[in-house]
DNA sequence: ATGAAAGCGCTAACAG
DNA sequence: CTGTTAGCGCTTTCAT
């Protein structure tokens, strides 16, 4: 292996020199550089990063952990971190929390202990305080991104759930529906709840509440949406329209009413949240709330990235807007065919 | 910060001693186990990892390149490889190579700098000789997953594009389709030279070949089958099914087909690769081929942590066999339907 | 079974 | 602008 001596040999300087030039600071002659950087290509020498880190305490590594990367939520969000980061030269380390407390801490943990210069966290639950001692420990700047607030975070990247869902919701009441389902996914995430609370503001905003409608709650699956439709046509409740609190509920949905017959967005108006890929190749295609979570990732990113750098750059938080997507699963609700469809929910 | 020497101190032992109970290595009474981990959990110590790599060279973390992780085919893959390595208490350091032969080469560098304890490695693009020569230094195991055969590589895990493609094939010709048309993904892709390898022998098993089909080859987008069965429909040529190069392109041809006012599978059957989530949500649902990617990620990663365990494992390569998914959109060719739509291709 | 000693390769004062 | 010096925290012979 070719250290820096070796090299400071070759270019007959001292290794103090080597070392300002590779890392690119302090003064240096031009002929001193010269000299060294033909004797790092003659010798093909690579600094070494551990004996860098272990010195400079610092790393190189941006460590994340999100809900599960095998997701396409999260995996585009990592991937617009890795073009933040890619640009500044640092690497990732990927952890997964799976949105389990446990493994959530575990995660955060391995990312400590691994010397990461910074943190991205995609948490689904609060963390103990053991964890949060360990964090305080190492201070390293931490930006939290979208999930549960925490308090380790010195900034925060969200995508605004309760605005996404206030439009949306806003878009049923105005297409004139008033017979409205919603199933929404795990009610302890963070995001879940934010969406309720949109929905509550765009309901109070036309005199109804959530005790107007159908509301279900389960979790971020195809399943439980298929399974959520078929229970509310068997309830003889009659919507015209759903809320999935997602798109893969939304795909679940879909299936149901197709198995039963139930023509969308005919007779059921359907809309969904996250333009998810598959959200257009739906039929009839998805109208839903995309939440650019590339941009969201790329930006926590980049605030870490400028805390690293700086440590007195005091970011404040930010929040990335959803934006409506119009397609074919929501129409007009029109009285013809409610007329077979008698609303039996209360009205304000 | 708590080091291994308070923590000698603390329990009354020497640093080499605390080392050894820390490393799970070498003898150590029990005395001294209890005593040492009591002083580590008073003292909250954590191991430095910077300063045991350096030390040791053995860093717990495994390097991972993809084409991007962005992308629900690796990021699948990538889960695979982190529910392995959480069991082995390893780290994944993520980078993309974006299937560009500088991007990867400088993925590959970085991760060797970064003291990987082996690399997995998803390519498109051969490595250069300097690269190698690096790669070959370290001296690190390397198992390829997929992409192009490298021979860096001590192990390959692939998919078995061959197989898959050609039981695709098959189908469409159990299923009585002569006519037909393959728009195939990236030509410079290994797995998409696989895949037409495998069209040509099922082909010939018929005594057909690709000169009997039409075939066009652009790359693994939407934009691609959509523009490409448009093509086909201005060009008048007549096919009775289309064998999409992945389920992207399937779904970008299932647009197409719409718009233009052709009934899939009813006047053309459809045939998929991936089996992505999208894939049964199609309309109709996709007939496609299986790429088992987490699985891959999985075997992929063991693999190499046997290696890292023990550095004479000589492990052969794996095929994860694909696996043909039927659904609706492959259906019987119909001669009653060819009626008005007769065939002009050659056939044996 | 344990301790002493010798660095791993690098950076960061400090002095010149 | 450059060299000297003193470790960073840990592992690993080598004795004992």
């Amino acid at each position: 292996m070719v250290t820096i001596r070796d090299v400071s040999k070759r270019a007959g300087v001292s290794r103090s020199t080597v070392s300002r030039i590779i890392a690119g600071n302090g003064y240096v002659s031009e002929h001193a550089r010269l000299l060294v950087e033909a004797a790092i290509a003659e010798l093909g020498y690579r600094p070494n990063t551990m004996a860098r880190g272990l010195r400079s305490n610092r790393s190189g590594i941006i460590g994340a952990v999100v809900v599960n990367v095998a997701s396409p939520f999260y995996a585009q969000m990592v991937g617009g971190m890795q073009s933040a980061c890619r640009e500044a030269d640092k690497s990732i380390l990927l952890a997964s929390g799976y949105a389990q407390a446990h493994e959530e801490q575990q995660a955060i943990l391995e990312l400590i202990d691994r010397s990461c210069d910074g943190l991205i966290l995609y948490l689904e639950n609060p963390v103990s305080e053991e964890v949060k001692e360990v964090v305080a420990q190492a201070d390293i700047p931490i930006v939290a991104i979208g999930g549960e607030p925490t308090p380790l975070a010195w900034a925060r990247v969200g995508i605004d759930n309760y605005t996404g869902a206030l439009d949306g919701m806003r878009h049923l009441l105005a297409m004139g529906h008033r017979d409205i389902a919603y199933f929404a996914g795990t009610p302890s995430y963070y995001d879940t709840r934010e969406r309720l609370r949109g929905i509550d503001t765009a309901l109070g905003e036309v005199g109804m509440s959530r005790a107007d409608i159908y509301l279900e709650a389960g979790d971020y699956k195809e399943r439980f949406g298929y399974e959520a439709a078929e229970r509310l046509l068997a309830s003889g409740r009659k919507v015209s329209a759903i809320f999935a609190g997602d798109d893969d509920i939304g795909a679940g949905v879909l299936l149901a009413l197709r198995h039963h017959g139930v023509k969308a967005p005919d007779e059921i108006s359907l809309l969904g949240f996250d333009d998810n890929f598959h959200a257009r190749h739906l039929t009839p295609s998805l109208t839903t709330i995309r939440q650019p979570t590339d941009i969201a990732g790329h930006t926590a990113a980049r605030l870490l990235l400028d805390m690293i750098a700086d440590r007195n750059f005091e970011p404040d938080d930010v929040v990335i807007p959803a934006e409506l997507i119009i397609r074919e699963s929501v129409i007009q609700y029109s009285a013809a065919k409610a007329a077979d469809c008698p609303a039996e929910t209360a009205r304000a």
